[in-house]
DNA sequence: GAGTGGTCTAGACCACTGT
DNA sequence: CAGTGGTCTAGACCACTCC
């Protein structure tokens, strides 16, 4: 066993945890601890610090949230390197707005078509209503520096106390288009990811061509109590998105 | 104000801070809690369900991970209910094993080619390995109930003291091709997630016709001491893989 | 039984920020 | 200054699991 030669400093102001935290892992991205490895007990590592069990257990708690290492109860138990998954991980997917940011564009949305529409079948059944009432159903082109990168439609629970305005159709965020309307206001969303190739109508209008790639992504959003007020799929072009695995650690 | 009448159960096996994360929530579900209302101060919370403060935040921290809150220090601070984001999410993409077994089918790894071949200028450069030195060179499928649902492509580091095994490359996690090998096990990988569509021999491969949408996952992937070990890149067939965003709570 | 991690407490002090 | 959250401690008891 190697002796470990690192120490959390007092006058540091980053946090006790957050400091063994990166002591550890770097013991693992140095080879010193090698998936399969055992980590000293939490006790052992409270002497070794000079840190309390808490501090010590919210630092392996990072890693183990990362997937760098894995807890067993018992006496045969410990806390073990775990090789990550290396051929899955988490995508954190950003929306439009947060994605043009993170690549200096300025995002501006362009508003088609906003109209008042007798929900079908599939939207009826979406949004929880009964087929045939009335749901807004709009389509708006997503941009970042006068580009079109993406096809948003999306229909809408329409609440005849609450007129559309323009200004809210045409920003991006969805949260945005219930903003004075707080029942509606969304606390939850799903979401899925699925690729699929332009159709012709969306090729016109992403300016590219048909059967290029591209990502489909559905939305349903729900607000309080249950109910859903947003059903709808996002076209991303396929040439100008790539999504990168992180890990939020370090 | 509304009245809070939850309780956490003493009796309940179930920890506190679990119970409590629950509650809040409801709270927030049910829109007893809405966006932009500030939650009761920690200890306030402590008073009410008799818990340590500890105990409290704990519960909190797992509402604020999940983007339900949003916490604020100073006088004017505390903790807030965010609408969380709805045109983005967190994506927790298995890899191909994982994902069969939550399908309830049986994986198998068909390998269609494993070759030593020197480095081309990309894969080269991907691995940090000077332009001609060996490198191994895979070509593998994966099925599900005997279906081609993937076609992946690698390449890995050559280590002459190691031998390839067949019981290796048939194996479709990427840690079992250094199973024998552990100053190359992996302890990090980068992955990134792109729309694309199937090429002729593709299409082929996977029993699916040319221009077909899929994803495309290429992974690069790390040993101790910064050491990439392999590169490459997997195509899913689009029709049979659909993502979805989670919440890994409650 | 012995050793591990899982939960929880009742305090303490600090950092930040609006009043 | 007052009130918020952020960190940290030194213990306690429990659940689990191998020996």
């Amino acid at each position: 066993m190697k002796v470990f030669p690192e120490k959390i400093e007092e006058g540091d102001s980053t946090p006790a945890y957050y400091q063994l935290a990166r002591v550890l892992h770097g013991w693992i991205m140095s080879g010193e601890l090698r998936p399969g490895d055992r980590l000293a007990p939490e006790l052992e590592l409270c002497c070794r610090f000079n840190l309390s069990r808490m501090t010590v257990r919210r630092a392996i708690a990072m890693l183990v949230d990362e997937g760098l290492l894995r807890r067993e109860r018992g006496r045969g138990g410990g806390t073990f390197v775990v090789g990550p998954k290396v051929d899955g991980g988490v995508f954190l997917i950003p929306d439009f707005q947060e994605e043009m940011r993170n690549r200096g564009l300025a995002a501006s949305v362009r508003l088609l078509k906003a109209s008042l529409v007798p929900a079908g079948e599939t939207a009826a059944g979406k949004l929880g209503l009964e087929k045939g009432g009335k749901i807004i159903y709009l389509e708006r082109v997503l941009e970042g520096e006068g580009q079109p990168l993406a096809f948003d439609r999306k229909y809408l629970v329409y609440d005849p106390s609450r007129p559309l305005l323009e200004a809210e159709l045409g920003h991006g965020d969805t949260r945005e288009l219930f903003s004075r309307c707080p029942e509606l206001m969304p606390v939850r969303a799903e979401l899925s990811l699925s690729a699929t190739v332009l159709r012709p109508r969306e090729a016109d209008i992403l300016d590219s061509r048909r059967g290029d790639p591209a990502f489909c992504m559905e939305q349903l959003v729900w607000a309080a109590n249950d109910h859903r007020v947003a059903w709808g799929w996002m076209i991303y072009r396929g040439d100008k998105f790539v999504f990168r695995s992180i890990s939020r650690l370090l």
